[in-house]
RNA sequence: GGGUGCUUAGCUCAGCGGUAGAGCAUCGCCCUUACAAGGCGAAGGUCGGGAGUUCGAGCCUCUCAGCACCCACCA
């Protein structure tokens, strides 16, 4: 099939050549393995990106622009652009490969491979994701060091470009750094990542991030940000929340507010030390061979290596937090506060200290909060043991999902009415393996369904049981080391009233512990008044982790013969959700806070309204949770944190004090003068960042932004930490400063995969919003989502699906698509199922933006756009149309606002810029400046311009980047500012930012209905022409005339847009169309008839499809109007909205009937 | 055992009493002097099932089903 010679196969072949170019200068590159011959990037840069690489005039042969192109000419440039624009890209491309080999060769080799060695290490045992952490901030560190020297080279290609003066560039994206002349032509597309890395410093160094500290404007706005982990990094969570706050932050800076957001990371306790642990294992080291100072040390030393990451990280996606405020939890002023309220606390009796039983974790080896323990669904078995009588051939069967415990049981329970049991009530059995003997008891506790509807009671290892210990002054028990493995002696509490058989001694005898009734104090438990006594358990067993003894107590029970029966049976099991270790309640001594004191204020506050929840369901998960709040234990055994500020003296009295000289001052007055010895534990991490609201702020020290920014004005943050967060600092700073910590709390949903499913290494499904911002290619993602995998059997499969859901990697979209994606998503449910191609169409948005400013520069710049009021303007039905169109998003956009709908702020910009600006204003515009009115083009290059300007504006909170760099161009046009000054000058005097532009306010009086009707009709008759044409199968090249029977006044104005929009060769209003086998189309009582021959019968098929379409529709709104209590008891205006569609239609109907009979 | 969501086009989701919508995907046609990361057009849904309230129900009520999630001590 041979073809004649088209444009296309000369592009064709341009690519082809483009191709051998690239081939020639790869070539010339030092290829081979010898590292020392790879070249520096200035050298890459300097011989390959700026001299071999050609202007495409040298690869296109030249030819002489003609002044007056002919249409075939024209084309032929616009082929050339595009071709310009695809050896660009391939250009580009292949350079920033060579840059990323060349880093990769030149650094790697030397750092990185030293460190890979060691990460290889860490990996092969550990299971740990520290390598993918290092990894990535390895990654990180390289793609901003590449970003940088990009930007040195646009600088220089720019300033090349402009000493050459050439047009044909074919390195546009350089051309898009700064804008050094006026007139200079915006690149094709739009290319973020040098918008982005130019902008953000810029801000920052001109300190508009800074919080406005001017008392005297009432208007404040304050956001704390939820202070991610110090040594993390950038999770998709923390990126759409964190647009969402700058959203918010930017909108009020615009809108003249004093803004703070205020921005801080956490130290993250255990997450941290876990982190910290690992790499020692590493290294063949623990926390104690080191020492606790040392390893403190280590902590503060990985805090220091990556604690900047994620801030780095924030920066990328524009976050515009006053970098100067940042605050680190652990920080000196900080810990002050952390102190202070500690000690006010326990002043106020609201700490207290007590032996209790908590949620263990015995690989981390110490309590964590109830909040912290999640239990899934896990298999498991069920044993059924006998317990023999102590006097009789009896016994009692009880079943348990941990025989382990046995050993620390203290009596059987079963329920008072259980006739099965009745009899055995009060005797005694003897407890298998330990030759003791323990009570039956009654208790109505006890679910008679279950099991044998007798229960086994160890109080020391079991919530429900510690209950029942407490109603039947029961010992209790600790049988396990703080790793979990069986004591040699058990811990015995003896509590006023409990009694407790000892093993039997070799003459059968046994001893009695008993303790006489004693004393309880307030609010304390039955345990408090224990006496601690010892018990010898069963030597077999002793050091055995608790399930290998659970292994061997089943095994001797069943040798034994007391091993009844074994069911598989399914129990939740309560997991540690930082170490995933399964918890054991122990009996340890920690701190708490009293809960109900403080709870209180907590639900007033919200009952009152005084802070709103949106979406205000949320309010009931707060009021359930603080309605059936338990005291928070605080104290963590652990040594990364804030050391709890109480002191032992040698008697075991404690002193709580803001410092050690003021506990030794108060056992002075205490009539000791011993040493003291400081409680070795530290506060939960949440203790702190309950206080983070006025922390923050150096409370409490009285200052200016303790004054503005108490409380803060909404508080942005997952239902995930509502109760870790929320709630607790709702109640701690209610407690301290009286106030509210925040007026609102919007709650968003989290961030899941395609799928729904929650991200997490696990999964495999981790998407990096860095990668989002600036791509990666498979490979990389690849290595990146399988490497350092908890189990390295889920590689393969992980590595399949990202191959499959990514062939391409991914590409880069660019910080404000991605937040634009993250806004779109934003509604008020409670998952955000991220949906990469919705990232692609925002970036797409975000081009179609940057051509629409390019078109608008392209005919506005350097010509007279009417800012000289005093020249004739006048404005159109379409100018005045889309400054309307204008007014009403401006207001969707602020409602938006008020009501957290991110997704509909998208939209309302999305629609208006690309649905209205760019698909028909735009449009119209040009029809508009073709017109040989002066003063018309005047007022349509003006209109262009303003809207542009406020979309700009509009749209910034959302994607700031984008906008600054437009608007630094557009809005010198719309008469905003003064002509840029130059990038170079840009900080010094006069800095004009989009930042510090006021952000738009909707002016009713804009809103022009009339003109919105004329161009409601102007689209209809176009999309009825568009769809004639399309329907009849017209090539869009082909211009036709149109005919349109109706009103003349009424349509003489659309003929030159119409014949535009619709392609059309002439239009003309008739007072009746001809009869003609032609298509007609009825719009608004118009008739339009494309003069195009056609099938009179497939007219008719058209025609009659759409009379019955149009019956249909009247029968209904005539069956709606024909039923009297519709007419009686609708709403008046519905009633007449219904007539009138009847009316429309019938109208209609007659003129499509008419056109039929014509027809024929 | 309590509680909270969700179920609308192939996919992801808006809509919450008055003519069923968007993006992506699909199917046509097209290099149209801002944009092929584009333009124009088309196709696609008895709004999970059932009952009720109402002149009128994706929208309100009840109920059933399915799916998520949260809280709680079932051995």
């Amino acid at each position: 099939m041979a073809e004649p010679p088209t444009p296309r196969d000369e592009g064709e072949d341009l690519l082809r050549r483009a191709d051998a170019l690239l081939a020639r200068r790869r070539g010339a590159a030092p290829p081979g393995p010898d590292e020392s011959e790879i070249p520096t990037l200035t050298e890459v840069v300097d011989t390959a990106a700026t001299a071999d690489i050609p202007t495409l005039t040298e690869v296109v042969p030249a030819e002489p622009a003609p002044a007056r192109p002919t249409a075939g000419e024209v084309i032929g440039r616009v082929q050339m652009q595009n071709l310009e624009h695809g050896v660009y890209q391939k250009l580009k491309r292949d350079l920033d490969q060579e840059i990323a080999r060349v880093l990769e060769s030149r650094f790697l080799p030397d750092v990185g491979a030293a460190l890979d060695a060691a990460l290889q290490k860490v990996v092969r045992d550990i299971k740990s994701d520290i390598n993918a952490m290092v990894r990535a901030s390895i990654e990180e560190t390289l793609r901003t060091q590449l970003k940088n020297l990009r930007i040195a080279l646009e600088a220089r290609a720019a300033l090349q470009g402009a000493a050459a003066g050439a047009s044909g560039s074919i390195m546009p994206a350089f051309s898009a750094a700064p804008p050094a002349s006026s007139t200079m032509e915006l690149a094709k597309s739009f290319e973020p990542a040098a918008i982005e890395a130019r902008w953000y410093p810029i801000w920052e160094k001109n300190g508009f991030f800074r919080a406005g500290l001017d008392e005297s404007n009432p208007r404040r706005f304050c956001i704390l940000l939820p202070p991610p982990n110090v040594t993390g990094t950038l999770h998709m969570g923390h990126a759409f929340q964190q647009t969402l706050m700058d959203a918010l932050v930017r909108y009020h800076r615009m809108r003249g507010y004093n803004t703070l957001w205020q921005p801080g990371t956490d130290h993250a306790g255990i997450a941290t030390q876990i982190v910290v642990e690992r790499n020692l294992e590493a290294e063949g080291l623990t926390r104690e061979s080191l020492g606790r100072d040392k390893f403190v040390e280590r902590v503060w030393q990985w805090k220091e290596e990556s604690g900047s990451t994620i801030s780095r990280q924030m920066r990328r996606l524009g976050a515009s937090c006053d970098w100067e405020r940042e605050r680190f939890t652990m920080d000196e002023g900080l810990s002050r506060v952390v102190t202070e309220a500690f000690v006010r606390l326990h002043e106020q009796g609201l700490i207290y200290r007590g032996k209790r039983l908590v949620n263990w974790d015995p690989v981390l080896r110490t309590a964590v909060s109830d909040l912290e323990v999640e239990s899934e669904e896990e298999d498991g078995e069920l044993w059924y043991i006998a317990y023999p009588l102590a006097e009789g051939r009896e016994r009692i069967t009880v079943a348990t999902t941990r025989p382990e415990t046995l050993l620390g049981d203290v009596a059987v329970m079963v329920h008072p009415e259980d006739g099965r049991y009745r009899h055995l009530v009060g005797k005694e059995v003897e407890l298998p393996l330990t030759g003791r003997r323990i009570p039956v008891i009654a208790d109505p506790a006890v679910d008679r369904e279950f099991g044998t509807g007798a229960v086994k009671v160890t109080p020391g290892h079991d919530p429900n049981d510690f209950r029942v210990g407490e109603r039947h002054r029961l010992a209790l028990i600790n049988v396990f080391n703080a790793d979990a493995s069986v004591r040699r002696h058990a811990e015995v509490f003896l509590v006023p009233g409990s009694s407790l058989a000892l093993p039997r001694r070799a003459d059968g005898s046994y001893t009695v512990l008993q303790q006489q009734a004693g004393q309880y104090h307030d609010n304390a438990l039955y345990m408090d008044a224990f006496t601690p006594a010892q018990l010898e358990l069963p030597p077999a067993y002793a050091g055995l982790d608790r399930f290998e003894a659970r292994r061997r107590i089943v095994a001797d029970l069943r040798a034994q013969g007391l091993l009844v029966k074994t069911e598989k049976y399914r129990l939740k099991v309560p997991r540690c959700g930082r170490s995933g270790a399964i918890v054991e309640p122990m009996l340890t001594d920690q701190w708490f806070v009293k809960a109900l004191p403080l709870a209180k204020p907590a639900l007033e506050v919200v009952a009152r309204g005084e802070i709103r929840f949106v979406p205000e369901n949320w309010t009931t998960i707060y009021n359930q949770w603080l309605e059936n709040i338990q005291d928070w234990c605080i104290s963590r055994q652990l040594w990364w944190g804030h050391r709890i500020p109480a002191w032992y003296d040698e008697a075991g009295r404690t002193y709580v004090a803001r410092s050690e000289e003021e506990a030794r001052a108060k056992a002075r007055a205490a009539g000791y003068d011993g040493p003291l010895e400081r409680d070795p534990d530290v506060l939960d991490t949440w203790f702190s960042s309950a206080l983070w609201p006025f922390s923050t702020l150096d409370w409490p020290r009285d200052n200016p932004a303790l004054r503005m920014y108490l409380p803060s004005s909404v508080l942005v943050t997952g239902f995930d930490i509502i109760f870790f967060w929320v709630a607790r600092m709702v109640m701690m700073t209610l407690h301290f400063t009286g106030r509210v910590p925040f007026r609102e709390v919007y709650v968003h949903g989290l961030v899941r995969d395609a799928e729904g499913q929650k991200m997490s290494k696990s999964k495999g499904n981790i998407l990096d919003p860095l990668d989002l911002i600036d791509g990666i290619g498979l490979e990389a993602l690849v290595e990146k989502r399988t490497s350092n995998l908890m189990n390295p059997k889920q590689a393969e499969a992980i590595a399949a699906a990202t191959r499959r859901q990514f062939p391409d990697g991914i590409p880069a979209f660019g910080a404000d698509a991605l937040r634009f994606t993250f806004a779109s998503l934003a509604t008020h449910g409670r998952d955000i199922k991220f949906d990469l191609a919705r990232c692609e169409g925002y970036r797409n948005f975000c081009n179609k933006l940057w051509n629409a400013a390019r078109f608008v520069l392209m005919n506005c710049e350097g010509r007279d756009i009417g800012l000289d009021e005093t020249a004739p303007v006048e404005l159109t039905v379409a100018d005045r149309w889309i400054a309307s169109r204008l007014q009403r998003a401006e207001a969707e956009a602020h409602q938006a606002f008020r009501e957290y709908r991110f997704d509909n702020l998208a939209r309302a910009i999305y629609e208006l810029t690309w649905d209205e600006y760019c698909d028909w204003y735009v449009e119209l515009a040009k029809v508009q400046l073709a017109d040989a009115n002066e003063a018309r083009a005047r007022g349509t290059r003006r209109t262009l311009a303003r809207v542009l300007e406020a979309i700009l504006r509009l749209a910034h909170p959302v994607i700031p980047f984008i906008t600054e760099e437009l608007w630094q161009r557009v809005a010198p046009l719309a008469g905003k500012i003064p002509p840029r000054p130059s990038l170079e000058r840009w900080g010094k005097e006069g800095a004009v930012s989009i930042m510090l532009a006021p952000y738009p306010e909707p002016q009713p009086e804009r809103i022009d209905e009339a003109a919105e009707r004329e161009i409601a009709l102007l689209k209809d008759l176009t999309n009825a022409c568009r769809t004639l044409r399309s329907e009849m199968g017209i090539a869009p090249g082909v211009r036709l005339p149109l005919l349109i029977e109706g009103e003349r006044a009424q349509l003489e104005g659309f003929i030159p847009y119409l014949a535009a929009l619709a392609r059309l060769s002439e239009v003309v209003i008739e007072k009746k169309l001809p009869q003609a086998d032609a298509p007609v189309s009825i719009v608004g009582g118009c008739k339009l008839m494309l003069k195009v021959e056609v099938d009179a019968a497939a007219e008719r098929e058209r025609l009659n499809r759409e009379a019955s379409r149009l019956e249909q529709e009247i029968a209904r709104a005539r069956a709606k109007l024909d039923n009297p209590s519709f007419i009686q008891r609708a709403p008046p205006l519905i009633v007449a909205q219904e007539k009138e569609r009847l009316a429309r239609f019938t109208a209609t109907l007659e003129k499509v009937k008419e056109q039929l009979e014509r027809l024929a």
